[in-house]
DNA sequence: TGACATCTACGAACAAGTTCGTATGATGTT
DNA sequence: AACATCATACGAACTTGTTCGTAGATGTCA
């Protein structure tokens, strides 16, 4: 195990993408979910999975002889990591951009809509209020 | 040239950065912007350069002996790629997520916050309107 | 038990990104 | 003209990510 690296390469984000939707998996697991949308070999899952266990990315239960595979991080962290290191690579540090291009690229559901809404509702009052409090 | 690439490296952004806010530049140019926030070295600077003119990321003139180089893509068609990539990768395709992820985690002004909700009403007007018209 | 499947470990090869030393030529200065 | 300076070009080294072949241990089953 050596650093916790703010961004998982694509490989490992994929192998990720399978722990966190099936939990702790095998090596077999992962691979059968991959080669569902990509061409790939069990050897190269393997491997991937290794070095993202000496990596700390994933912990690894060796008790039996199919090891088990468990994602450290969650996937909340790891997406919040992302979108704070794209925050400061492209778009200076500015949330409000970054969400103005999602926004404005893509398509969302009314009911994405509303939890936003909500989402900002919710913020703003906060705002206010430690506004206020620091007036007062 | 070859490829348009989704993804500019970190190297390249960074490059890229300096010529969106300082127009087309001389390789020397942008060195010694790059130089006041990490240690690099001009050679170094210059390959890449060199290296994403091959790539068809940054265009240059040579008519002169100093060349002139200039991103051929817009800062916003980057950011915009950029996004709709992490979007893929990392949120399953759901914006929703990708925002709720940079509102939560990161602090907005009340300017930007207005001018997010201003998009969110703009953004809920034309798909009620669209709504409409499919039901009608 | 013997044949076969399945698992991990490991090394090697390849690709891409990054860094930098050096060569070579043009320009500028005294 | 002689010399220092500054530009591009180029090759090589190094790192990291990715892929895969092969070996050896373990398990399964007729």
């Amino acid at each position: 195990m050596v650093q916790i690296k703010a961004r998982p390469t694509d490989a490992e984000l994929a192998i990720l993408q399978v722990l966190w939707n099936r939990g702790p998996s095998t090596v077999r697991h992962v691979f059968e979910a991959l080669a569902d949308e990509r061409e790939t070999g069990y050897t190269t899952t393997l491997k991937l999975m290794q070095i993202m266990a000496d990596k700390g990315l994933v912990t690894r239960d060796e008790s039996a002889r199919t090891h088990i595979y468990t994602a450290h991080a969650s996937r909340d962290l790891t997406q919040r990591r992302l979108v704070t290191d794209l925050l400061n690579r492209a778009f200076g540090g500015s949330a409000a951009a970054l969400v103005m291009q999602a926004l404005s690229t893509h398509p969302l559901s009314a009911e994405e809509l509303r939890d936003i809404e909500q989402l900002i509702a919710d913020y703003k009052k906060e705002l206010e209020a430690s506004t206020g409090r620091l007036q007062s």
